[in-house]
DNA sequence: GAGTTTTAGTTGCGAACGCAACAACCAGCG
DNA sequence: CGCTGGTTGTTGCGTTCGCAACTAAAACTC
């Protein structure tokens, strides 16, 4: 399987019993919380999250952008962007052009109708996110957002944007 | 901003910024931490989490148990358990045997084959979970914890167990 | 004890997924 | 140029998923 470590750097450790704690409790409220607002966005007869973070994406770029370049941000593997793109263009949300400085590929622009659904979508999304999250108060949430970035390997981000 | 509390129903609000920053780090993070694990579980050639901890569910409990007392801690609908237990069954990790108490539903059995995998899956599991936690040390994974259980609105959880 | 409601669990079906293979194009080098 | 290797994105296929409808048994009602 994999090959042993040069030296003794990885000794198959077991999780400390805060880690675990903390494994199970990122698993067991994330998907909660995450169910939570799925579930609002559904009941609203709303698309799946997925399509809401392509959608801000492409209006965030402001312009239009190649599959690639929003794989990457998106967490996302090609071949689950593809057919989701298929899905949201077959919904005219979408539209695939061509890419003239690379003819492998294409760029996604957002269309009006994409453009509103976004909208749409936050009006339901934004309450359902707090609602989801009302349990704890700011200042819990940005030491909790702090510690989630270092667990996660993520330096300082300064995101001031929506989702 | 919005002062209007006692008002009427639901007034719609919009997640202040630090609980977007909550938003966006528990879904990126979980999402790594979870498929970092899930990776290593299937480069072993293991299958993936939830049958550990069907598996895991059933040995702790110590005797046969009915699907329903399985669903509910594992966050888990009827149905989709159902299947997984059709698949796990097939795989003789599990059985299903009858149930006199109540006729319509059964219980699941351990299977030393199924005890076995789940023990290998420990073995691959554990330091997985490790490995993808390394980033935070014991102190901050306790305040994490804590943080998401108050978060998840999760009472003073005293599990010492593992997963 | 017949009739109704609730609960436990399964299943048919269409949609979505994961993987591995693929076509198409670019880029680098002889 | 022709060849090789890497990148971009798609697709065939088998598996899994989600929903709603379903069977069966229990529990509750009169």
């Amino acid at each position: 399987m994999r090959t042993q470590q040069p030296a003794l750097k990885t000794p198959a450790r077991i999780p400390s019993d805060a880690l675990q704690r903390v494994w199970v409790a990122l698993g067991r409220v994330s998907q909660g919380v995450q169910c939570e607002v799925e579930t609002a966005l559904k009941e609203a007869g709303f698309p799946e999250l997925s399509w809401y973070t392509v959608l801000w994406e492409l209006e965030r770029a402001g312009t239009p952008t190649r599959p690639k370049d929003l794989a990457v941000p998106l967490f996302i593997l090609p071949y689950q962007l593809s057919r989701l793109v298929d899905r949201m263009e077959k919904s005219g949300l979408v539209k695939r052009i061509a890419c003239k400085e690379d003819k492998r590929g294409h760029l996604l622009e957002l269309t009006a109708k994409g453009l509103a659904l976004r909208k749409a979508m936050w009006a339901v999304y934004a309450p359902a996110m707090d609602e989801a999250l009302k349990r704890i108060n700011d200042s819990e949430a940005l030491e909790l957002a702090r510690l989630l970035n270092k667990l996660g390997g993520i330096e300082h981000v300064d995101c001031s944007d929506k989702a």
